[in-house]
DNA sequence: AAGGACTTCAACCGCACATAC
DNA sequence: CGTATGTGCGGTTGAAGTCCT
């Protein structure tokens, strides 16, 4: 089935593969990644192609954001739910990919390790070892926010402030974990109740036809819709129309939030 | 200012599952 | 029905960037 056996290409992507790849879709859609290679296009194997497709070239990702902490609170409780589903938690994160939410958490995971050894290794009465200690045994799952501690990670000095480490909480108490049991209780979820590979909206033959046909959910992204009929199901969290600086703040979630609300916790 | 520590992210690998033949 | 091939996913790694001392 292999075309010419050149040598493989690996590493780093150029622009003009990245076109090639761009080309492919449009043509063929986000299929059929053997053929880029098979033709003679590439060296790269259909592997590395779709996963660059997916990764970085595909439509309205937010590539470079970083997380906000409604996107980090969804995490949290998806990561809980599924476990390391990352492709299945993706879904719910408009514009994040599979990736994204495995590095994200990867890294949170790294930090809160970093964090358990210096507690242990320092004072086992501090305040904040405490709650590191109750966060920990409580909701094992849960690492800090990024934004609590990224700016010095291997002290323990920037958590003191007890403000601080709230902000860092998963607050599992807030959310309402009966509405993430999605396959059972979804009704709940509002306009969240979908994520963002669900379908059903499409339900009249002629769209279900095309969907058939048009399996990636950013199709519609890349080439519009074909129907006007089709009303595609908002995503788990709202698209936003920019990322980082301005838009969004990541703590604004707990703003709205009495800080002694979070001692029980 | 320089070097080390740490974080982030892109990309690869291997496995599992789906589909075609 | 078995095998080959394609695709999707999770884990891991290493380079580059950023922060800290």
């Amino acid at each position: 089935m292999e075309g010419k056996r050149e040598e493989i290409r690996k590493g780093p992507w150029k622009a003009e593969e990245d076109e090639v790849v761009i080309n492919h879709v449009k043509k063929y859609g986000p299929r059929d990644w053997s053929s880029i290679r098979s033709k003679g296009l590439l060296q790269r194997t259909g592997k590395s192609c779709r996963l660059r497709w997916v990764n970085k070239l595909r439509p309205n990702l937010k590539s470079g954001c970083k997380f906000t902490s409604e996107e980090e609170r969804v995490v949290i409780e998806l990561q809980a739910q599924f476990g390391n589903k990352w492709a299945k938690i993706a879904t719910y994160l408009h514009g994040r990919t599979d990736n994204d939410v495995k590095n994200f958490w990867s890294s949170r995971q790294k930090r809160l390790a970093r964090i358990l050894q210096n507690s242990s290794a320092t004072s086992s009465n501090t305040e904040s070892h405490k709650i590191i200690n109750r966060e920990v045994s409580g909701f094992t799952n849960v690492v800090p926010s990024s934004e609590g501690l990224k700016k010095s990670p291997s002290s323990l000095s920037n958590i003191d402030n007890y403000d601080e480490m709230v902000k860092m909480v998963p607050l599992p108490d807030l959310v309402d974990t009966n509405l993430l049991h999605f396959e059972t209780n979804q009704s709940h979820l509002g306009d969240f109740n979908q994520p963002q590979q669900d379908m059903t909206a499409f339900s009249s033959a002629g769209s279900q036809q095309l969907l058939a046909s048009f399996e990636d959910p950013y199709w519609f992204d890349v080439f519009g819709a074909i129907d006007g009929d089709v009303a595609v199901e908002q995503p788990f969290l709202k698209p936003t129309t920019s990322c980082g600086d301005g838009s969004v703040n990541p703590d604004a979630f707990f703003d709205d939030f009495p800080t002694d609300m979070f001692d029980q916790i």
